[in-house]
DNA sequence: CTGAAAGCGCTTACAG
DNA sequence: CTGAAAGCGCTTACAG
């Protein structure tokens, strides 16, 4: 049984396919007889349109593109959820791919644009490398190029993030409140926008509240677990312990919290922990992890209303080049006075 | 800057569109010069090929829709990279859906792939609505769809699965072979084919040892971390308590484990605990969970493998109809004998 | 080995 | 309000 096309609905209907067309997509302009008609024929032929022939002659491909660094990451399962959901509702397909990948294959970025198969894409990585992120930016299709959650420092994308500086100092603020006087942070990627970010309003908002900061206090991580462990064992080889320390994300922090476990450390007793992003299983940890909560679907949501803004609507001036959407402090058990 | 067509090529390299085009896909029925020079004036234009039209000529979206119940879920992450490495190297995009999301907005998933939007789909949801399965099953291109790791009991599909039964004989053994004999087990969702296939495997496997099994140390749960904790409430309540549980997902042993962590039982000092499927974090978890591990990533590459031999090969009768790929035991920390 | 020509299934000015 | 016709950018028998 072949799928039937225009034609065949046009034959039906006894209409020209520009009628059938024109019912469809804009049924206001055709008279309520004809509709009916062409309505009856498509229901009788179990008519579906072919998305290959629309987009060839709209010269769009009705799908985005979602770059992520790395698909297995679990915080990233939000924000696809929150995209998915926007694009679904326009008629929008999401198309996946890992930018670990497309460099592994030698495959451009920029292709998919030229390509037809995405009008537009949504990257999830600021990590991209430098002559990339200037192939992006020289192409004409710049406009259709949006970064979520992280960002590239000095290109002019639109993009959507969360607070990055105030979700730290709300951080610290906590630990500060609670008596902490000595405060660590393990750091995400030191090259890496929100490991930088989030570092930096760090070091700025100890220096506000007055408060000592040894350079040991400072551990790079990468927003690993294992990264997590490491730091754990340079906290327990100090002399001059902390007693509270900030983890630029959960999963560095569970990863930090696991290791002092397993050499007898207790979390809070010992030590007070705490994240950034609140992932799902912030929740359910040993214990429950304060974290800064980021609305990642909200994210995913956002970041794709503004890129079909821009497809829709291109060259559009007042379109909204960023958005920083806010952050909330999650207390749970992982923290407390020393 | 317009993108060039094959037309622009051919004008350059002085040619028919045809020998450009056969000079792009079968490279050796043109002559040496001839190829040389369109490859040139590939490169003097800066062509892409627009897929739109390709996929318009050859009936072919060049992409596969892949079904998820749920974005959420961190243990799909792996089997999508193994589903996308295989499709990249295709030249296949990768579409995502969740299941939930087509039902809410009342799309009907043989669309997809009478839209032209999709060449076939891989289904990692083995709980769809009866109505739909059977609408599936009757469509011209069922041969298209293939379930992964969960699949539907009546019918036909192709499928990729993990040896759940022999999983669940291995843990039971394994808590066995530690001295247990007083075994629990916490199921996944009783609707769903994962769940009843190891909780039947798990009542068989006691029997066949001739363990005791009372009706109360089956607990219903559904993968989840907070199912895990209610089984967790549940055990403490018990008069006589099993001294180990194995439970269906990881995510549930991880619940199970909070809960009796937050009422002051050890495990596996109190009680010995093992999950299903091995995700990333079993590993870091307080104490590393001991499982059954799955090769989420050689599930995905797999299915999208015998996949593409229905795409590029339709009606060869010799394929592949059902794979299922083995488990292996992960002993960690959270099982000891008793 | 190469080219002329048809056609994939739509949409959209244009004319009436 | 409706239809005839062109055309989006490819691929592929067919003929030479």
């Amino acid at each position: 049984m072949k799928t039937s096309t225009l034609q065949d609905v046009a034959r039906v209907a006894n209409v020209s396919t520009a009628t059938v067309s024109r019912t469809l997509s804009n049924p206001v302009v055709v008279s309520e007889s004809t509709r009916r008609r062409v309505a009856d024929a498509v229901k009788a032929t179990g008519y579906r349109i072919n998305h290959a022939a629309r987009n060839l002659r709209t010269q769009r491909a009705h799908s985005v593109l979602v770059l992520l660094p790395d698909l297995a990451n679990p915080f990233f399962s939000a924000i696809l959820e929150g995209i998915s959901r926007v694009l679904a509702r326009q008629g929008y397909s999401m198309l996946i791919a890992s930018t670990q990948h497309v460099h592994d294959s030698g495959e451009r970025l920029i292709d998919y644009l030229d390509d037809a198969r995405a009008d537009g894409m949504i990257v999830l990585d600021g990590g991209l490398e430098t002559d990339v992120v200037e192939m992006l930016a020289a192409a004409s299709q710049a406009e259709r190029i949006l970064f979520a959650c992280e960002w590239v420092e000095d290109a002019n994308f639109p993009s959507v993030r969360c607070q990055n500086r105030t979700g730290t100092r709300i951080a610290v603020n906590h630990l500060y409140g609670l008596g902490h006087t000595k405060i660590a942070h393990i750091t995400g990627p030191i090259d890496n926008v929100l490991g930088q970010t989030r570092k930096e309003a760090f070091v700025e908002e100890l220096a506000d509240l007055g408060l000592e900061l040894k350079p040991e206090w400072i551990m790079t991580g990468d927003f690993t677990l294992a990264a997590g462990c490491l730091a754990a064992q340079e906290w327990i080889a100090m002399n001059d312990r902390p007693t509270a320390v900030f983890c630029a994300s959960d999963q560095l922090a569970m990863g930090f919290i696991a290791e002092l476990s397993r050499h007898d450390f207790k979390v809070p007793d010992h030590v007070s922990v705490m994240g950034f992003d609140d992932i799902d299983l912030a929740e359910q940890f040993i214990p429950p992890l304060t974290s800064i909560r980021q609305d990642r679907m909200m994210i995913g949501e956002t970041a794709a209303k503004m890129l079909l803004a821009r497809i829709v609507t291109p060259n559009e001036e007042n379109l909204e080049r960023a958005t920083v959407l806010p952050v909330s402090l999650v207390i749970r058990e992982s923290t407390s006075p020393p």
